[in-house]
DNA sequence: AATTTTACTTGCAAATTGCAAGTGCAAATA
DNA sequence: TATTTGCACTTGCAATTTGCAAGTAAAATT
């Protein structure tokens, strides 16, 4: 599988063997982070969608990153059930099991910054119980079809 | 004491403000959190150290990855007690608060990229108890002076 | 049939990165 | 004491990446 895989991923130019080199080397740059949070957010998102996100991403970067992410195997595509002309993006499972990361990363941005309340209100629910918080929320985001 | 280190910080250019962006605006991109990295696992550096890592950071880009680390109170300064010549780089508590995100890292690489050794059994320590590696560790990298 | 929406692509300027070669001070060596 | 070496950076420049604005093609709407 992996193997098979590794064929059609672009040379991914690593820079070590340590995992977090490793894995800096596919999501960790300024925009990355932000398409994967928009889908977690949202669960399924059009191109249209990344580009209304606040941060305002270029519409050639956001499609470099989406190419990027794909060939990484984090993210997949899907055809829009209304419309042709769109296009649906999805986590795999490989882009939900970054949750542990991104919850971490809103902890710690919640314990130096002021952050929305919308976002301290998903937190209370996250410090009630990681663990459960963590098992629901990927099971919402695997759910096929709809 | 936030709004009184806020004068000193170069303005962060936030892209928004979900918590996301704001984290990603200061260690988000290829190198940050590989100098967090070492840090975390070396607790002190020299900027000699930063430069033998094995992903052959350039040293400008150290130098500028650095200031900004240190602008934003992730890491400090230290006197070396063998040389005025040396630099020592620490975290502050808001860098090693950083750990439970370095440690999910880690944890998903594991899931999807073969580890080196070492890593792998540092984590197998972390999958022993999670919470009490990390209380651990924080205590070990928060000692003073030496 | 004409217009709008959607997902991109393209061209180009600006910013960032990366490499190689300095620089300046401290420490070790002759 | 003079000289060389080590260390923490800085500087200059080429190459890559980013960001903005405009364009394109197919599908949906009017």
């Amino acid at each position: 599988m992996q193997v098979i895989y590794a064929i059609f991923m672009k040379k991914a130019k690593k820079r070590s063997d340590c995992p977090v080199s490793t894995s800096l080397d596919i999501w960790g740059d300024k925009w990355s982070l932000l398409i994967i949070r928009d889908l977690m957010f949202a669960k399924e998102c059009t191109y249209g969608d990344f580009l209304k996100a606040p941060e305002g991403i270029a519409t050639n970067i956001l499609a470099s990153r989406l190419e990027v992410l794909e060939e990484n195997r984090m993210i997949e595509k899907l055809d829009h059930p209304d419309s042709r002309a769109k296009v649906l993006y999805r986590l795999t499972k490989k882009g939900i099991d970054l949750l542990p990361i991104m919850i971490e990363i809103n902890l710690w941005a919640e314990k130096y910054f002021p952050i929305p309340a919308d976002r301290k209100e998903m937190l209370k629910e996250v410090k009630k119980d990681k663990t459960a918080f963590i098992k629901s929320k990927t099971k919402e985001l695997e759910r096929q079809g709809d």
